[in-house]
Parts: structure tokens; sequence; C-alpha cells
DNA sequence: TTGACATACTACGACAGCCGTAGTACTATA
DNA sequence: TATAGTACTACGGCTGTCGTAGTATGTCAA
């Protein structure tokens, strides 16, 4: 079976945070469980990948973090969406139009 | 309007350039003014990519290049897909379908 | 109570591919 | 004769992903 290569999610996991936390704030490990979920084990996140990307986006302002603890008595730190992050999340959809039908043009059907 | 970022077509410049190749041997100036006419200007490949591709896919097996001069006097570089290119270019298109179908479940519809 | 496994991270550095900048050299055309 | 188009090459920077490794807590069964 055809693996994702990372190359092309590149860009694009960004995009898949944001759209998990538009659900509502979440942490890391929750993230990566749904990512798969929802994904039918197609695609699993890199813990590093994921953390990394938090990182780089509450520096870009599109997330925001709260440390909590949840239902049980763990530390986590929460990300929430930020009205930024919406935005960017919105011009990356527009951006996968385009792009996928480039791309397409150039995929033997 | 949206720009396609590069974060995207990455890993997918090899993919291209096979799809034209596949129409017969041609080189860099050549390709790059293809991939803008298809794409209707949507996607203008930078030359260093373009340069760079080749010698990643020469290496790889999936071109080869060989030297000739065309209508003008002009000598240039062209390439030509390999059987190994064809197969990588089967295989890139299978893992399209797959990656297109995971990043779709995180884009808003 | 001990060990295995799940949870929840952090640090560090390597690597690949894209891109900016720059430069070379030849041809056609006005 | 100069401007634009053609056809490259060299070099180095940057970004995002990933491998490896390590820390620390919670849970559950033998």
């Amino acid at each position: 079976m055809a693996e994702i290569s990372s190359d092309v999610i590149r860009g694009y996991n960004d995009t898949i945070i944001l759209f998990l936390l538009k659900e509502g704030p979440s942490y890391g490990y929750e993230l990566s469980k749904r990512i798969r979920q929802i994904s039918e084990d197609k695609y699993i996140i890199k813990e590093t990948t994921l953390y990394s990307a938090f990182t780089r986006m509450e520096k870009n302002g599109y997330i925001e973090s709260f440390v909590d603890e949840g239902d049980s008595g763990k530390k986590r730190t929460y990300y929430r969406i930020t009205d930024q992050g919406n935005a960017y999340y919105e011009s990356k959809c527009s951006e996968w139009d385009l792009t996928k039908e480039v791309i397409e043009k150039f995929i033997r059907r």
C-alpha cells in the first residue's frame, strides 16, 4: 500500500491541527490520536512534528496555550485557536483547492 | 488570490516533471514553460528547483540525460524518462489519491 | 510491589527540498 | 548595438519533518 510521504503533508500539518482545534481546545496526545482516528490510520503524525508545530504556531499567533489538569490529576498544555488561526485556516483551505487543481493536471487519470 | 505554497508542491515537482517527460524527452527551459502553460500560470517553477530536481532524479534513476542540438545550433541537455521513472510516477499517482483523501478530511467543505 | 504500558511531553541535531542571489554565455531581433 | 530571451551552473540559507533519546507521571494486572 502507498504511504503518505511527509513531503506532501508538509505545510498541511498546521491546517490539520487548526481544523481539530476549531472544535475546542486540545493537547498533543489527544490530537495525535484524533488525527489517526479521523484519517483511519492512514496518517500518524510524529510526536516531534506535532510539538514543534505547536511552538511555531503559537509564535505565529495561530494558537494560544494554557496549562490545565484534565479529568486526571495530570498537568497538560492545552492549545486554543485564535482569530488569526481561524483566518489562516480559511486561507489554507482556499490554497488547497487551487493546489489540488494544479497537481491534478499532472496526474494521470 | 491564494498562492500555491511551495510546501505543498514539494515532493510533487518530480511527479510533474515525469508527467511531461512521458510525452517525450525535453529540457529545462521548455519544461518550465509547459508547466506554466498547463497550470494556466498558477504554478511557475523556480529554475533552481527544476535543475536540482534533474540532478536528483537522474541520480535516482528516474531520468536519463543526453546532450543534443535542437533546431537551433544551441546545445541543450535533454532528459528522458526511464522505466524506473515510469514506475515511480505510477506510485506517486496512487500516493496522491491517498493523500488527497486524508487531507480533505481536515478541510472544511 | 513490581513491572509493563499508556500518557505527556522536551531536547537536539540531521536531512531534504525549495529558493534567493548571482553569474555565464549564446542567439535573435530591432 | 543593446535588449530580451534562452539555457544553464554554483552556492548557501531556510524551513519543516524526523530519528533518537530521555524524563516523568498514571494505571492496572500478576
